[in-house]
DNA sequence: AGTATATGCAACCAATTGGTTTCTCAAATA
DNA sequence: TATTTGAGAAACCAATTGGTTGCATATACT
């Protein structure tokens, strides 16, 4: 099972989760009261979220605090640079418009 | 069908694809030359990146060219941005683990 | 010791996904 | 006009996904 951030962080119910134990862990069971989905739902994505190490456990007892390896979420953002230097310089659509009709008559 | 830009670019072949079109607009049949895929597959997800809106068709006589829409990128950039003020501030991991046993104890 | 609690794991299920093949249609070309 | 070419749509398929319920296990509490 391949998995990356991209699709971790792909389902709604992952990204809330992510932002909510982003400043500070929480127990699966925690979690589990801010959603609509069981306890073992949520822990099925939070193996997820491990598997793709975006996601920390620690365990405390019988408690398993799960937090966010906030180090991981740059993956993306470094994904997001090559896309980032285009609109910065101010690529714009007009832009592009111009250099593929350029390219079209070839 | 709740298309939106994660589940878009949840996919590798998606990613490679916008990445592809990112500078140059180009034709599905173009596009599919780069794949192990079939012409139809990539036609398939040109559509779900249009959609969310993350690309633009441009007929083009009997050809139609995509472009990246790079605005629609900064979504996923924004959402960064809360995880992105944690490791620019340098919330590093020891800070996290003092705040969360700070917790645990109550 | 006995019970309650926190968790992970496995089996199952319906819906979705990413791909295929086949078909149709419109535009370009001979 | 007839044929080739570029593309989308539909039907189909196997694999994956996100959820469930039920079970096993380890820790905490009485």
């Amino acid at each position: 099972m391949r998995r990356d951030v991209f699709q971790a962080i792909a389902d709604p119910t992952r990204r809330a989760i992510i932002g909510l134990i982003a400043l500070q862990a929480m127990t699966p069971n925690a979690i589990a009261e801010h959603f609509d989905i069981t306890r073992q739902a949520v822990s099925k994505h939070l193996r997820i979220l491990t598997e793709c190490e975006l996601v920390k456990q620690e365990q405390q007892g019988r408690e398993i605090y799960y937090q966010l390896q906030v180090n991981k979420m740059k993956a993306i953002d470094k994904w997001l640079d090559q896309f980032r230097k285009i609109w910065e310089n101010r690529f714009d659509q007009l832009d592009h418009l111009l250099s593929t009709t350029k390219n079209h008559k070839k």
